[in-house]
This record gives structure tokens, sequence and C-alpha cells, in this order.
DNA sequence: CGGATTCTTGATTTCTCTCAACAGATGTGG
DNA sequence: CCACATCTGTTGAGAGAAATCAAGAATCCG
């Protein structure tokens, strides 16, 4: 928790940004939309309080965000990272309503859109309708994967499991070099992504450096060393699953 | 399984259809493509299997449908309940693969939709894209809440979610009538449903019971007795839980 | 009727949480 | 620059919640 929107605005300058399958570069009216509702964000900061009546759809340019949920005795549940290209769509069933929390995880670079405008870019451009239901098929993808995994997996297997779908998710961004990449979280953001306590991911962790599948460094850098073993362990196959939780370049 | 297969099959003569806040008559051209694909399908029928390339949108006019999960040594998550009203696109990033199983829990019928036929029928149709917009937020948001409770909520939580969530899901449908109703549901469902083993179902539920909170009679035919109380265990405010989880007619 | 589910309850085991203590890193202000 | 507070990560010991194993009762179905 610290200082709050400071970081004053230089390179704002966005020039292309990739959604789903589809590039919008300067010539696109989408991309325009974007940069007018940019803002970089800092870290920590919450960007949409869940039941909040003032409902936007938040596109990710750069950092990192995550949705959440939480109980009334304080416990969070991360429901979904949204990376660079991601959208974040809190809308309820009411159309006004947020269904979640949205907070940068990361310093980001995101652009805030208002519903009404939302809706109006979507029906302007058939492709950012297209690329907006790619972005939306993925994280629908994602959800029920972890879902299976919160319901019936070991802690081994939630998190086994969330190392392999970042992994998948950070390789097409250029982030994941051969299984080896970088988390901006602590280990308690894992625990609220996987339905853990911290010291369990702890646990769960070292016994997979002990036991040879993954390797850390400094401050959550990761490599996988035993893909098809952490893969086992997680009940997934790693090609399938990527691709159907990240819309690839067609 | 049982007797609610029964339905005679008489009226597949599909008049009109309630779909999010959206009443689809005679006159709409998308109930005539609903009606051209109309299937009626036992209980237990599995319509579609998670990873079918040949993937389809499937809409529920009556009975219920559950969307799930199995991983590899055969534990099943049931991801969703899908009701009179609701839309299944189990379609995965590719735009091609389905993610989730989907089966009929009851007798049903659907309307079983190839995906370039619906994206017309979307197209053509801006009320049916409106409707289908508020039945895929009520979605996402039910997921949210779900997964909060998998990963953070005790049995007793989830268990007591699951009953008021399905309670609130059933009242616009006329079928449940001051929190009572009935559930086409064995334990089994409710333990694949909340990520817990039949047999503490049956301890939790009982408990429930014993305790005053609700009465059951035959076979899933649930009361709710204290609301407040399972409102309090379940984490949730009753109406606006109902407000974000049900598309509800304007 | 007989077989197959489903439900119920008890006894035991297993997994994860909780509590606790400490080390390392980071950051702050004097 | 140091003293100090605050996070984060690590590890151990013990408690608690749900799973597993098991067996019998109730129900459904052909």
């Amino acid at each position: 928790m610290t200082r709050q929107g400071a970081i004053p605005i230089q390179y704002t300058n966005v020039t292309s940004l990739r959604v789903g399958a589809m590039d919008f570069g300067s010539d696109d009216t989408a991309l325009n939309s974007f940069r007018r509702n940019v803002q970089r964000v800092p870290a920590n900061k919450i960007l949409l309080h869940d039941g909040e009546h003032n409902c936007k759809v938040i596109v990710v340019i750069e950092g990192w965000l995550a949705t959440s949920k939480s109980s009334l005795n304080g416990e969070v549940q991360l429901i979904d990272f949204m990376l660079p290209g991601d959208i974040a769509d809190p809308t309820s069933a009411d159309g006004k309503t947020a269904g979640l929390n949205i907070e940068a995880v990361t310093g980001a670079l995101v652009s805030v859109i208002p519903l009404a405008v939302w809706h109006r870019m979507l029906a302007e451009s058939p492709r950012l309708a297209r690329a907006n239901e790619q972005v939306q098929a993925a994280e629908r993808a994602r959800l029920s994967e972890r879902m299976l995994r919160l319901g019936r997996g070991s802690a081994e297997s939630r998190i086994a499991y969330a190392l392999i779908e970042l992994c998948m998710r950070l390789r097409p961004l250029g982030l994941s070099d051969n299984c080896a990449f970088h988390l901006p979280l602590t280990q308690r953001h894992i625990g609220d992504f996987t339905g853990l306590t911290a010291v369990h991911v702890c646990r769960t962790l070292r016994r997979f450096v002990r036991n040879g599948l993954v390797e850390t460094a400094d401050h959550m850098d990761i490599r996988i060393t035993n893909l098809a073993t952490l893969s086992e362990i997680a009940g997934v196959e790693p090609e399938r699953l990527a691709a159907e939780i990240t819309p690839l370049p067609e």
C-alpha cells in the first residue's frame, strides 16, 4: 500500500496492442479509444471494487492485474490474472454492478473504458468484438480448469497447474523463455490464487525444488526443469492447455 | 437414474423462450432458429465432450444441464448448472474446441446450435446478442462467487452457498416458492458441484437439518427454514446475490 | 423379487491450516 | 549510516477439517 495514482504520463504513447489474436495499430479507431482512456497505475492500486456501481471495462496494456473476490472475514480468492492484451469485464448480471475487485499486481498501463463507450466500441469494430470473444473464451477456459483443481486437486496439483498455466500464458508475450519466467508475485498471491495458505505454498514449492521439478531464484524467478512430471502432477497436457487458454496469433 | 426423464414428448412446440431479461416470441427469427435445432435429450446424456472439436452452443429450453470438467483419475467438478434460458458456450480460446463437458442432468429440451449459425444469429439479432451478454455476465458472476468458496470456504459454507444460489436462480423460473424447491440432484452431484465427497455432503446437510436451517423431504425437496443463518454461513446477502447472478426481467 | 444406486453413520487416516519462531530482505527516518 | 519496523519466506509442532474405508438401511428399477 503506498502513494497513489502519481506517476506522470510520459510514454503513455501506445502505438499498438495485441488483443487476442488481433493486432490493433495506429490506424484502428479502437486503439485511439484505448489511448484516450489510458492510465498508468502503481502496484497494489485497486481499480474497481466488487459491488461498485460505476462499472468499467479495463484493458491491460502493460503489467499484471488480478481480479478477485473476498469473503466477509477478509480472505481473498484471486479469480484470474490479467496480462497485456487481456480485458477485464467485471459486469454482473444487472449490467451495471461490478462482481469483482480489480487491482494492479505490478505497476501497469491500462485503458479504463466506461461500459457505454465499450459497447459502442464493440459495435463499431467487428475486429474488436471478435478479439473480445477470443479473450473471453480463453478466460472461461482458464476458470474452469482452475475450478477443477480448486474443487478436486491437491495442493501439489493446484500449484503445479498454476505454474504451468502462467508459463503458457507468458510464452506468447515473450516473457517465458524455455519454461523460465519471472512471477511478480509473493507466495501469498499464489496462495490466494490456488486457495492455499502462503505457508503451504512455501512448503509445496520447496518440495518441488527438492524433487528437481522446478528451480527458483531471487524473488520468484521460476524455471520448470521437469515439465513432464510437473504436468503429470497438474493433470494437464501443456500444449493442449496452451491452445485452450491463450488466444494464439493466427 | 429416475423419473424426471419422464417429461412426455408432446409440446416440442416451443412458442416462446425467455433468455436473460429478454422474451423471444414466435415473431422473433431467433426463436425460429432455436426451433429448427431443438432436441429432446434424456437424463444423463452427454451432449458434448471436453476437447471435442465439433463445438456447439447449447440453449436450454427446459430441464437442467450441467457443465463439467474431469481429471485424469475420473474425479468430476461441475462448473455450472444451466437452467432454462441459459446458454452453454463451451468454446475455448482456439474458437473451435470445447473446453467443457455438457450433460443433461434431467431430461431436457435444448437447442443445439453450430458455432457458425450461432454467430450469424448474434449478428442478425441485437436483442439476442444483448440477451447473450446478460446470460454470460450472470454466469461469470456465479463462477467467481463459487471459486471464492471452493478456494476459501468450509464445507458448510460451500453447501450453504450452493443451496442459496440454486434457490435464487429457481425463483425467477417459478420453481422456488418461498425458499422451497426441488433439486433433481443426488448428493453426489452436490459434491461434484462443491468439490466435496458425497459422504461429506450428507453429513453437512444433516447437520443443517438438525440445526433447523433447512428441511428436506423425499429426494431433494429442500426448504430453507432459516435463510438468515444459512446466508451468514454462506457469506452472502441473498438479495444482492440474486441481482448479481440472475438476469432479471426489466 | 433381486440388483443397483443412493443415503446414512461410525472409525480412522490424511492433508492442510494454525500457531509460532526466526532469518533475510526492504525500507524509513533520524 | 545505522536502528528499527515491516514484509516475506522458511521450518517445526500440533490441531482441525474432510477424505477414506466400511457396513448397513432405504430406495429405485427392471
